[in-house]
DNA sequence: TGAGAACCGCACTCGAAGTACAGTACTCAT
DNA sequence: ATGAGTACTGTACTTCGAGTGCGGTTCTCA
């Protein structure tokens, strides 16, 4: 997921203590994830965790910055991807959906676990400045898909009267649900699988069929 | 949400206790949601929680229990509204929607978070038993919505070739998703317009606008 | 080669989770 | 009215993890 350049001894180990936290927070939550649980996989003291952390919240914020900035990564990806297979904005989109829902379903073990959504649900935990990075986020998010929208209702304009900030949103909101989804049922095409139901309407709504 | 009927003293201590820990758990999670603040709040002692839970587990099951229940009474309410306004299966659902998605709009302080997903996030927390539960709340969710769907899907040939099962997770989807977007973005009626646009897609999918 | 980066070791404080058990007050059927 | 539960209270205790402080050590790289 992150790009595999020369990190220094400290990033590394620092990548590492984020690598570990994160997987534990996502299965247990924030507060029931121990620094002593973190630095004993990490197979550092809890000195070592403090010099690169001022405290947990420092991590929890750290953590974020890190699950959002791959995410990043990843739909970038996608979207350049898209754009050189199509020219033709809707296509495009089209294309970048089917691509996010492969890339989601040839997860090994299935999606980890979306760190936003996991920290919405314990938001009394965090400082302000953490809760406001995932409205940030969702905000962001919103933009971006519906920058893409945009370009394709002057195109297409849609069958149906549609928001298209509600249909930007129905990204997120898939994508968080069907991560929730594929974790419970224990099935990891459930989320690529909703990814594309989501790419059937957005076919519907711009082209009819 | 729940009937009003005659409830003992002790029901009525532990309904207390269970609203209480409910609006915790998913404010901060399950593991930070200390006893001593629940009892504090319900107004009793430590002794008087473990009176009615043997422990900690005890309350995350009785919760989830108690979630499900209150969910399957709405529903059911919902369905059944739908039910006396239209005989055709199509509409009946797509009324259901609507209905849904103004309930949802309607809580005065926006849905305070599905207690499922939360615990999707938590799984390591629970015992097998608890997580089978949250497994078992989907199945039987993704079978209410099917079985609607197949009724519809007899009278109305769907428009495109999809899987009737993924648009019966579909709600779950949007409704988990959009719960989590209206609490990041701050924003109680980004659920419902979510439900909305799920209540589209069906439209679109069996009538074609 | 020396200065800073990246740790280790240890010894604390503090608060909160969770357990155990004995005792008490209330309630309701007979 | 009374005794058998029901529904608690009070207290005392163990355990565990967050977080702090600080001195020492080992690397890494310019």
């Amino acid at each position: 997921m992150a790009s595999v350049q020369t990190l220094s001894k400290g990033e590394q180990t620092r990548e590492r203590i984020l690598a570990i936290a994160q997987d534990a927070v996502l299965h247990k939550g924030f507060a029931a994830t121990s620094i002593d649980e973190i630095i004993c996989e990490a197979g550092i003291t809890k000195s070592g965790f403090f010099y690169h952390f001022r405290d947990k919240n420092d991590l929890a914020k750290s953590l974020l910055l890190r699950y959002l900035d791959n995410e990043w990564t990843v739909f970038d990806r996608l979207f350049k991807q898209a754009d050189e297979l199509s020219d033709d904005p809707l296509h495009s989109y089209l294309i970048f959906l089917k691509l996010f829902a492969d890339v989601m379903g040839d997860l090994p073990n299935g999606h980890p676990g979306c760190l936003v959504a996991s920290y919405v649900y314990q938001d009394y935990l965090f400082s302000q400045d953490v809760r406001d990075m995932t409205t940030e986020g969702h905000r962001i998010w919103r933009r971006r898909f519906r920058e893409r929208l945009d370009r394709i209702a002057e195109r297409y304009p849609p069958r149906i009267e549609v928001s298209l900030d509600d249909m930007a949103d129905m990204l997120s909101s898939v994508a968080d649900g069907g991560i929730i989804l594929s974790k419970s049922l224990h099935d990891p095409q459930v989320l690529p699988r909703q990814i594309m139901q989501y790419r059937n309407y957005v076919k519907l709504v711009f082209l009819g069929n």
